[in-house]
DNA sequence: CATATTTAAGACAACCAAGTCCGAAATAGC
DNA sequence: GCTATTTCGGACTTGGTTGTCTTAAATATG
């Protein structure tokens, strides 16, 4: 597994919150849990810490729920990875050695490098809200069948 | 971390024994695991299973230990990752959907597919002989300073 | 103001990977 | 054959991630 599932589930309710909650119209737990086939309280926690970071926004009470400010700017996925897996979750050295680099590299070093590069650039330029257009014209889904 | 620690110790200690044991020497649990610096009786269970599955050799009792039987073909990188982590640990759906694939695809599939692509083939034709000579050259190291 | 609804927060439980321990089995050397 | 050494195998412990539950706080509505 590439990421943890906690932030598995934060990518999709995010990609899921794009969609269907972007500026006025807000989702509650239960609506964010089943469209993204998560379990309700532990995607609640998540929906906190991203809450709570500026991420998305939330509204208590009835009627409350969770939204996408519609004047914040795109959010893009490293973002969610850094505050929820930790910075550098991805390009770890392949050994797990602690101060892997070109000067003392480990034995796949250079090889994973190259590949950790390209997928940095990647997560640093794409946007959530990128995903969520490919969602909403049919091209990718969130869920399996 | 792309792989677990259990991968990790057992890419490290395959890679050891191709410097240090391959032929008639071997080395025992606690000089491998000081060379690799990780904890003796998980780095055992994990020569135990590498054993176990042929991919390295033992031998009990005083003056035993394991080696790289010489003759045996060179060892490929993902052979190690496919018994520890199991199939395809690395090119699972970024979103840990099960049934991911071009027909049904999450929003990350594509780019990620072109990743893990590469990584397999690399994985699939490096050999743990191919790291051993660039530990033994001094171009590579196992661990840290 | 009372009530219903919803998020917030923290304590708790279950699960799995990481790591330890111990007795059994094999074997080399005396 | 006895002893020391070493791997083998299984049971056990620990720690972190995943997941649950319960109570508090906020707020919309009548």
């Amino acid at each position: 597994m590439m990421f943890s599932k906690s932030c598995e589930y934060a990518l999709k309710a995010v990609i899921h919150l794009c969609i269907k909650a972007k500026g006025e119209s807000r989702l509650n737990i239960s609506e964010i849990s089943r469209a993204i086939d998560s379990p309700e309280p532990f995607t609640a926690k998540i929906l906190q810490t991203l809450s709570r970071h500026g991420i998305i926004s939330s509204i208590k009470g009835p009627g409350g729920g969770f939204y996408i400010d519609k004047k914040a700017a795109p959010i893009r996925v490293i973002e969610i990875i850094d505050l929820i897996d930790g910075k550098h979750a991805f390009d770890r050295c392949g050994l797990g050695l602690k101060d892997c680099n070109e000067d003392r590299p480990c034995p796949i070093h250079k090889e994973f490098k190259s590949y950790s590069v390209q997928l940095k650039h990647l997560l640093e330029t794409k946007t959530i809200q990128e995903f969520a257009k490919e969602i909403s014209r049919g091209n990718a889904f969130l869920i399996n069948t």
